[in-house]
Formats: structure tokens, sequence, C-alpha cells
DNA sequence: CCTCTTGCCTCGAACTGTAAGGTATGTATA
DNA sequence: TATACATACCTTACAGTTCGAGGCAAGAGG
């Protein structure tokens, strides 16, 4: 289903946009809380900081594919809500594929050498 | 079964690494033949230069994960081959379990969303 | 008053991937 | 002979990422 498609630098590194996009695909979110969330849906096996995590959303607004809205929470303190762009709906198709060829390709070179 | 094993830089960015690894841990191999190899078993999908593979292997030559040995082929050239020493195995394993709970994580967080 | 939590942010260090370029030899071809 | 190509190694410079460390501010609870 791959068939042709260079892997980029893209893909065999910044997987991070690709989690950020997915987690704000199912609805808008802020850094904070992504941070909470992902460390515990994932049980702590991922652990992103804040300093991880708001340079990498920083840079996606930038490019147009999530887009911010203050927003007073219920605790009062104001929070930077962000949510997927069209482009950036765009953008998750096009990572959750590059991902997909990915792990097709490790799959196949770690298969035998895994298992021993 | 990943459980408790914090995903470090390393797993999200450096696969190369594993990739290598894996191709070298069916036997020994020397950086044009991997380059070569790894481009057409993936049918081009991954598509490694030598600028990126020749640091790479000499980075893992440094931490002892593999080691060289010089060795006139049949076409006359010298070429360097690469085995993986036992700390690469070792290595190796880490970096297969590491690369497991990536995939884990990845697809419970893109599950949804990958399939809208 | 102090501390904890929430919530935002930036900076610098360390590392990676890659293109581009360089060296050298054997073989084939004109 | 000259020219080109495949083999086979290498380094340098650039752009991009991740992450720890740290800073700022405001509300809640002791």
């Amino acid at each position: 289903m791959v068939s042709v498609m260079r892997l980029n630098k893209k893909t065999l590194d910044g997987n991070i946009e690709t989690l950020l996009l997915a987690v704000l695909s199912e609805g808008p979110s802020y850094g904070y809380q992504i941070v909470r969330e992902l460390g515990e849906r994932t049980g702590g096996v991922l652990k992103l900081g804040e300093g991880t995590v708001y340079p990498v959303l920083h840079r996606m607004q930038e490019r147009g594919l999530i887009a911010a809205r203050w927003s007073k929470g219920p605790s009062g303190r104001p929070r930077k809500y962000y949510r997927v762009t069209r482009r950036g709906g765009t953008a998750l198709k096009q990572n959750a594929q590059q991902w997909a060829g990915l792990v097709e390709v490790m799959q196949s070179v770690l298969g035998d050498a895994a298992a021993g």
C-alpha cells in the first residue's frame, strides 16, 4: 500500500509533530494539558517535557497546521487552546502514511534480528 | 510487555542506528553494500545516502557497537567490513524494544485519528 | 508568608540527517 | 590513449530536533 513513497527525514525524526496533531485532532487542547495527557495515556512511556512541546506547537502554528485561541479556563488562568486547521488535517494524514511506511520498513528489516 | 520504559530521544530519533545494527546482525557487511541493500530491500522506500550511513557507522564503532576489519573483496577494491560486537547485540535488543514501545504509543494515539 | 499547582515561555547544549564534495582504483568503451 | 562508469571510502557545513534548565505569573491552601 505504501509502494513508492520515499521516507524523508521528518519521518525518521519528528514523530512528535504527528503525535501532537493526532491529539489535537480529537479536539482543541492546550500545551500544559497535552503534556499531562500524553504522559497519562501512555502510562509514563511517553513523557514529553514542556520545553519540548511548546516549541513544536509554535512551529506548527507558524506553518499553519494549527491555530491558537486564548481563553480563560475554569481555573481562571488563561489558556492557549490549539485546534487543527484544514492544512493540519492534511499533514496528519501524510504523516500517518509516512509512519506506516517506516513501520513496514522497520519490521521487514528487524523481523528476524529482533526475534533472535 | 513494555510497561514502564521511558522512550528517550534516541528512540524518537535515531532509527537508522537500529536499522544498521539489524542489517549487520545478519552478517558482516560494508558501507557501500549496506546503502545498496537497504535501497533494494525496501523497494526504494528507504534511500539512505552514503553521507548518512558512514558517519553513523563511525559513531557506532566509537561506541563499541560494531567492529571493523579491512579486507580485499573480489573486485580488488579494499572493503571495510563491519560486524556487530557483543555490546552491539545488546544495544540492538534494547533498540528493538524501544521501537516496539514507540509503535505501541503511536498506534494508541494515532489509532482513531488515522482512520478518519 | 510560603509553597504547590497551573500555565505560559525562552535559551543553550547536544545530537542527527543530509547534500555536497573529495579521493582512488578497476573495468569497459570509444 | 582517453573517457566514463561503478565501486568504495571519506569529511565538512548546514539546518533542524529534542530536551533540560530555568524564568514569569496567578490562584489555592497551609
